[in-house]
DNA sequence: CGCATAATTGATAATGGTCAACTAAGGTGG
DNA sequence: CCACCTTAGTTGACCATTATCAATTATGCG
C-alpha cells in the first residue's frame, strides 16, 4: 500500500492559490488542480477596507466569497437602529447563502480582508459537479449553526464578564495557535465587540479593564491583547 | 399540456404515511410510495411524553427522528447549571445530526410528541441514493441557522417585554394557520421559555401580565393563550 | 375534593445601561 | 518629525431593567 497523502498534490495548482492561506482548507482543499485553475479564471481577488458593507441583508446574491484574509461580520438590525453581530467568518469561510436567492444577513468587513469573489452560477455548477464540495459546503452551514446555538448560550445566559471572556477567548483560538498563551490584535472594535455580545460598548470596556486588573489578560493598546495563561481566560468564560 | 401535480401521487403510499401530518412536508415530502414502503419498514413510530429526554449532549448518535406532532425542544446547559434553549423542532423536522457521531445539544420533548425513529445508517443510505432527499435536508439545516440567528437578534438586543412577544409571535403563527387571530396551547412550560428567552420564570410571566393587562393577549389558562390580532403583538416583537 | 406543582405577584437587590466628561491613539499637514 | 485634531475608548455617577427571594394563588391530576 502506497502512503496515503494528506490532500490533493500541488502539482497542477495555481501559483496563486499555492500561496493562499485558504489553498489546503475550506472548499479550496476538496479541489484537485484542474478544478482549482477553472475557479481561479471565472473568480476574482479583491481587497476591502475595514468597515465596507460586502452585502446588504434582504439584496439578491449573485456571488460568493472565499475569505483569504481577515475577518467578516454577519450581523442583524431591528427597524430603530439595534443591532446585532450573528456570527464571525474567518479564513478559509465561504461567505454566501446556498440555494438561497437573497441573504437574511448583511455581511460587512470587520478588519481590511481579501476575498476571492466566486460568482453564485459558477459555484452552484462546480456543487453539482463535486459531490465533495457540496458536502463541504453542507458541512460549513452545520459547522455555522453549532456556533449560532453556542454562542445563544452566551448571549442568553451569561454575565457580562463572561461574554467579554468568550468573545476574548474565541478570537485568541483562532488568531493564535498556541495552546497555553495568546498575544494578537482584535478584529472588531470595541462598538463591533458589543453588537456582537449584546452588551453596551462602555460594558465592555469596563470588563475588559476588569479582566485586565485581574490579571487574566494585558491590554497593550486598545486592539492589542496578550493573554498570559488561556486555561484561566477559559475560567472566566463561565 | 397536462395538469402538474403538488407531490409524489398517493397511489403507492403506505396508509401510515397517507395519514401523517409530515407526509407531505419535510424529508417524506420529496420520497416517492416506494421509497416510503422502504423508510416506513426500517423505522419505528413512538410516542414520548413531554420532559423526556429525547438525546443527550455529547452522547452518539444513533437515530434520526422525524417530528410528526408536539415540539421538541434543543438546549445546552453550562457546567453551573444555566441552560438555554437553542431551538425548537416541529413537525415535520427532521431531529439529528448528518454526518456527526455525537450531538452538540441536548433533546427533550417539550410537548408529548409522536416520533419517527430512522437508524442512522438508514437515512444515510437513503440519503446517498436521492440527491433530493440530502438537498432537502440541507434546507432544513439552513433554515435553523437563519432561525438561530434571528433568534440570536432577540436574545442580545431586545427587552423582556419584546422576548416574550417574540415567543408568542412564534407559537401563535406556528399552531393558528390563521393570518390575523390565534388560539392556541403553548408547548412550552414557563421554566422552558425562560430559558428561550434568556429570562427568568419572573419575569415571562410578569411580561405574560403585562401584554394580557395590555390587550394584545388573553390567557385562558395557564397554557391557553389568545392573540385577537396578531399585527398588534407583532408590534411589541420590536 | 385535596394535594402537588406551576404560575403569579410583591419587595428588594444587583447588573448592566445611559449620559457625560475625560483620555489615549492614530493619522495628517505644517 | 512633531503638534494638532479627530475618533475610539475609558471611567464615573446615576438610573432602569431584570434577577432574586419570598409569599400567595391557580391549575390539573389522582
Amino acid at each position: 500500500m502506497q502512503t496515503v497523502r494528506q490532500t490533493v498534490p500541488d502539482s497542477n495548482v495555481p501559483a496563486l492559490c499555492q500561496r493562499c492561506p485558504a489553498r489546503h482548507q475550506g472548499i479550496c482543499g476538496v479541489l484537485d488542480g484542474a478544478q482549482l485553475a477553472q475557479l481561479l479564471k471565472l473568480s476574482r481577488r479583491v481587497r476591502r477596507p475595514a468597515g465596507e458593507e460586502l452585502m446588504a441583508d434582504a439584496m439578491p446574491i449573485s456571488t460568493y466569497a472565499n475569505v483569504r484574509r481577515g475577518v467578516v461580520k454577519l450581523s442583524k438590525i431591528l427597524e430603530d437602529g439595534r443591532q446585532q453581530v450573528v456570527g464571525l467568518q474567518f479564513a478559509p469561510d465561504l461567505l454566501g447563502r446556498p440555494f438561497a436567492t437573497e441573504s437574511r444577513v448583511s455581511a460587512a468587513a470587520a478588519s481590511d480582508v481579501d476575498l476571492c469573489l466566486i460568482p453564485k452560477n459558477v459555484l452552484e455548477t462546480a456543487m453539482a459537479q463535486s459531490a465533495r464540495l457540496e458536502r463541504r459546503i453542507m458541512l460549513q452551514a452545520l459547522r455555522e449553526l453549532d456556533e449560532a446555538r453556542e454562542w445563544m448560550v452566551t448571549l442568553g445566559r451569561k454575565t457580562a464578564v463572561e461574554k467579554v471572556a468568550s468573545f476574548l477567548y474565541l478570537i485568541a483560538t483562532h488568531e493564535d495557535a498556541n495552546e497555553e498563551r495568546a498575544d494578537f490584535d482584535l478584529p472588531l472594535s470595541r462598538a463591533d465587540i458589543a453588537d456582537f455580545l449584546g452588551l453596551t460598548i462602555e460594558t465592555v470596556s469596563r470588563q475588559l479593564s476588569r479582566l485586565k486588573a485581574d490579571g487574566v489578560i494585558g491590554i497593550a493598546s486598545h486592539r492589542r491583547i496578550t493573554v498570559p495563561d488561556l486555561a484561566r481566560l477559559r475560567l472566566r468564560c463561565g
